[in-house]
DNA sequence: CAGCATCCGTAAGGATACTG
DNA sequence: CAGTATCCTTACGGATGCTG
């Protein structure tokens, strides 16, 4: 392992410490929907309705506040345009696609090895 | 960005099914608990004392269910030496290692980022 | 279509006390 | 020291109905 645990202390700080920033935005990005609508943000811009059709389970609710936490990030951007019907679409800013390059490889890891952790049934 | 959402879907195919064994193994490390605990075994074995010291916050019933997880993910080995009083030890296993490799990178962009996603109050 | 408001159940998680 | 057992509270999150 080329980075200590001393090395990111170094950088960091405080991810050990209670309601530090980092563990905020950590459980933002990290929490069950937040990694997969950022996910599915990757690829490019989505409307709300293909989010809520890509992100298997997700309910309107957790959807809605999914977004509006991530949006006040600064890792999501929404785009709302003046139709009727409404279209309003959802895209990754600069820095949620620099956040989401070091998160790839991390969920390309996991879902490439998820059936040695979790011996699928 | 360089991997696309069509690339990930080829290799994981299911990161958006419910239920599928990359969100369970996604929702165990990238838990609240989780993400700290691996964090704090990246540096090394640590005792259960130690752990409980270092990851600030966690409770005695978290930090037991959060370390069964992860041992049982695969990730994270216990060593209990038969001594009086008992000495437990934690560890990363080679896959717990191999994962860390992929996480720290994010860690590390979240921790140097942080200030500016969420801004420092 | 893209949401917000409301109600409500479940379960994650904290505090405490106890044990090998 | 390294946990387990228990109780209890909060808040995550689902379902539904309504609105611009």
């Amino acid at each position: 392992m080329a980075v200590s645990l001393a090395q990111i202390r170094e950088k960091s700080g405080e991810v050990f410490t209670e309601g530090c920033p980092t563990r905020v935005v950590l459980d933002h990005i990290m929490s069950k929907w937040g990694v997969l609508v950022l996910l599915a943000l990757t690829d490019g811009t989505h409307r709300w309705g293909e989010l809520r059709r890509e992100v298997e389970g997700i309910s309107e609710k957790m959807l809605a506040s999914t977004l509006r936490t991530l949006e006040a990030d600064g890792l999501v951007e929404r785009t709302s345009f003046p139709e009727v019907p409404p279209r309003v679409e959802y895209s990754l800013t600069d820095l949620g696609r620099d956040l989401m390059e070091r998160m790839l490889p991390l969920v390309d890891w996991v879902a490439a090895n998820a059936g040695r952790v979790i011996p699928v049934g």
